[in-house]
DNA sequence: AGCACGCCGACT
DNA sequence: GTCGGCGTGCTC
């Protein structure tokens, strides 16, 4: 009897294709194959084998099993859930499943090695070269260098095959060493690391919230949920979610400390060689810890038995192009589907975790107590009606006196501003005109390291202009607003003799760069940092008494769904910069709106009064996590077809009960890249299938060709 | 994603 | 007269 196998082409396409499996070709699910696919072959995974009968048309023959190691079933069920999830066709999913099999694995490194031929002529700097090579294989240079003679030596030796060039064989994989004693615990780490313990003794899919103040030591308790999971398990597996590479390294090194091996790092910054070589090894269980960014859900883990999502908050863990989802909570679907416990960590939980936790459905698991004798800060509101800054400045009268102090006392300003730049905005005093790229309708921000305006949203710049595009005028562009790059022009004026730097995407390069600012930093090389949110994420500087919050009001403009959330988490790292050491922080911030909710939590550091004020809001309009939510975005060279198709649609909408469908309305960006954009908004109750909901309207009316659609399952941006 | 087919501009 | 631009459509 021939068999069908349903392969799964990493291909934007709606489904699985069917083909014929020829005699003698064993598979399982799992396999990767080449299948025919019109003239040429695609790699493909098989997820479904079935006996052929009924067969309704012709099916191409697979072409071959591929050697490359196959998928586990449950990362192949996790794919095609997350592809459900998220309404985008499967291919897309395994797409990023098989990232890391674009290249060839890293060529086997080769040295030279003496191969016991003697040289012709044993001069004295011949037999050196051998005495010093030994048995063991040597790079050429290392090899004239510790030898001590030149270059030319050994490859005349090379030459007469006295010494060959052979591969070094990979050294073995390292096991973790549990036999290393962890960090000493204080009572409430203890009590947390106890009910992970007991999670992972029990089996199966259980979730926990880590829910702590900033250096109360969560690293240090999900590091011994991790021992206790190697223990339990000898082929365990665990994954470690960061929200951003640059916090890569330094969990990485806390690992490396607690297990003596460093766990397989995996993010869009590994190479695409060293990416095939972890891929296969998670694959074939040989690495047990892997810490990465998001795709690294994606893995082909053969025996899952931890996941950890670190900062769970942070919303760089939302995937906004290509194939959107929300990793933490992909996550959690992951754990499920390998029945293995999950952890989310965090000082500023989200709102839907504390929900979860408050609900019975996480554990919840409070580290109450602040590493070492240091107090939190003393936060202190500037009411920007009261006491304004001078016109075209920034910083107000008290956040001055407060720098003026700790300047004197010899101690560090960490002053905050989540914008990059000079200025927001350029505008023609002359006619108004408000500087945009020519293809998007956001403003241009101004870049004076750079001179340049720099479009934010899609990279575009150009040079600052000296007249008007619109109207020509000479000299009449003006720069509204501050940005960190006009932030350090003014404490530059105000402390011509302070030590000041820039911490931003645009001065920090890289990680590398990143880590050295943050070490001079820590040294007490500067008096003052200006910083964008890069700076604000868990890094510890000694010496530093004094944060101040420029515009806190910043994030609460333009009003989405999660703004006050949002700015909260933020504002709450930044300000928990202050005093971590033996020394006493405080913190200002500078807004308009003090009564606002976000203002006064932060004031009183009651995080819990602020999200329960912000829960009862959500539950009144029925929003996430009351409910859900689903953003459809259309967008199109073409106006006229746009607007037409966007109309259909809106007719289309399948009339269901506990669901109300928006739109269409101009997206709030509503040109990028040349394309308009529409939007829909889909809110429903938490009974309704909303992926089912939104597949069965898409199915009813197709787009055209030149209009895209794209959905936002539960989004968090609104623009 | 590729790759083919198709209908309008500047060229050996 | 063709070569080729990329818009549109299909792949088991």
């Amino acid at each position: 009897m021939s068999q069908v196998a349903r392969v799964l082409l990493p291909l934007p396409l709606p489904e699985a294709f069917d083909y014929a499996v020829p005699e003698g070709m064993a598979l399982a699910v799992g396999d990767q194959v080449a299948a025919p696919l019109g003239p040429r072959l695609v790699r493909g995974v098989v997820v479904e084998l079935r006996e052929a009968h009924g067969v309704n048309r012709p099916l191409k023959d697979l072409a071959s099993k591929l050697d490359d190691p196959p998928m586990p079933p449950s990362a192949v069920a996790f794919v095609e859930w997350a592809a459900r999830y998220a309404c985008e066709p499967a291919g897309d999913a395994l797409a990023i499943a098989l990232r890391g099999l674009r290249a060839p694995p890293p060529k086997p490194e080769t040295g030279l090695v003496a191969t016991g031929m003697a040289p012709a002529r044993p001069t004295a700097a011949r037999r050196s070269v051998l005495e010093t090579a030994g048995d063991k294989p040597w790079k050429a240079s290392a090899l004239a260098a510790a030898a001590g003679v030149s270059a030319g030596v050994v490859k005349a030796l090379v030459d007469e095959g006295v010494l060959a060039r052979m591969e070094i064989p990979e050294p073995a994989r390292l096991q973790p060493d549990l036999s290393r004693s962890g960090a000493v615990l204080n009572p409430s780490q203890a009590a947390a690391v106890a009910v992970l313990c007991e999670m992972i003794a029990e089996g199966g899919f259980q979730a926990a919230l880590l829910d702590g103040v900033t250096g109360s030591g969560k690293t240090e308790v999900y590091l011994e949920a991790v021992a206790a999971a190697l223990a339990a398990d000898p082929k365990a597996q665990i994954l470690v979610l960061l929200p951003e590479i640059a916090l890569t390294q330094a969990v990485i090194a806390r690992f490396e400390e607690r297990f003596g091996v460093a766990p397989a790092e995996w993010h869009s910054g590994v190479a695409p060689p060293r990416r095939r070589r972890v891929w296969e090894a998670v694959a074939s269980g040989a690495e047990r810890i892997v810490v990465g960014a998001r795709s690294a859900l994606f893995l082909p883990f053969a025996n899952l038995r931890l996941v950890v999502v670190d900062e769970e908050h942070d919303g760089s863990f939302k995937q906004e192009e290509g194939f959107i989802y929300h990793a933490r909570d992909l996550a959690v679907a992951r754990a499920k589907i390998e029945g293995a416990p999950v952890v989310l960590a965090s000082a500023t939980p989200s709102l839907e975790s504390v929900w979860n936790a408050q609900g019975g459905r996480y554990r919840w698991l409070r580290l109450r107590a602040r590493h070492g004798s240091a107090r939190l800060p003393e936060v202190t509101l500037v009411d920007l009606r009261e006491t304004p800054p001078e016109p075209g400045r920034w910083i107000s009268p008290p956040l001055q006196q407060a720098m003026v102090e700790t300047y004197a006392a010899g101690e560090q300003t960490l002053l905050f501003l989540n914008r990059r730049g000079y200025a927001p905005l350029v505008l023609c005093r002359a006619c108004g005109e408000r500087m945009t790229a020519p293809d998007t309708d956001s403003w241009l921000v101004e870049h004076r390291y750079s001179g340049r305006l720099v479009c934010h949203l899609t990279g575009w710049s150009m040079p600052r202009p000296e007249r008007c595009p619109h109207c020509g005028a000479k000299d009449s562009l003006v720069s509204i607003g501050p940005g960190v790059e006009r932030l350090e022009e003014e404490a530059r004026l105000l402390f011509p003799d302070a030590r000041i730097a820039v911490f931003s995407s645009d001065t920090v390069a890289d990680a590398e760069a990143a880590r050295a600012l943050v070490a001079s930093m820590a040294a007490g090389e500067f008096d003052i940092l200006v910083a964008t949110q890069s700076a604000a994420k868990g890094h510890n500087f000694p010496n530093l008494t004094l944060v101040g919050v420029v515009d806190a009001d910043l994030g609460l403009r333009g009003g989405d769904l999660r703004a006050a959330e949002r700015t909260y988490q933020l504002l709450a790292q930044a300000t928990g910069r202050a005093g971590r050491a033996e020394r006493p922080g405080r913190a200002l911030i500078q807004t308009y709106a003090p009564d606002h909710a976000v203002m006064q939590a932060l004031k009183a550091q009651d995080r819990d009064a602020f999200l329960a004020a912000e829960a009862a809001e959500r539950e009144a309009a029925r929003l996430p996590p009351y409910g859900r939510l689903a953003a459809v975005i259309l967008s199109s060279h073409d106006g006229a077809a746009l607007e037409d198709y966007a109309r259909r649609l809106a007719a289309a909408a399948p009339n269901a009960p506990d669901v109300e469908v928006y739109g269409p309305a101009d997206a709030p960006l509503a040109l990028v890249r040349g394309r308009r954009r529409k939007r829909f908004l889909v809110r429903a109750d938490r009974s309704v299938d909303l992926q089912a909901f939104l597949t069965t309207w898409r199915a009813r009316a197709k787009p055209p060709g030149s209009v895209r659609m794209t959905v936002d399952v539960d989004p968090y941006s609104f623009l």
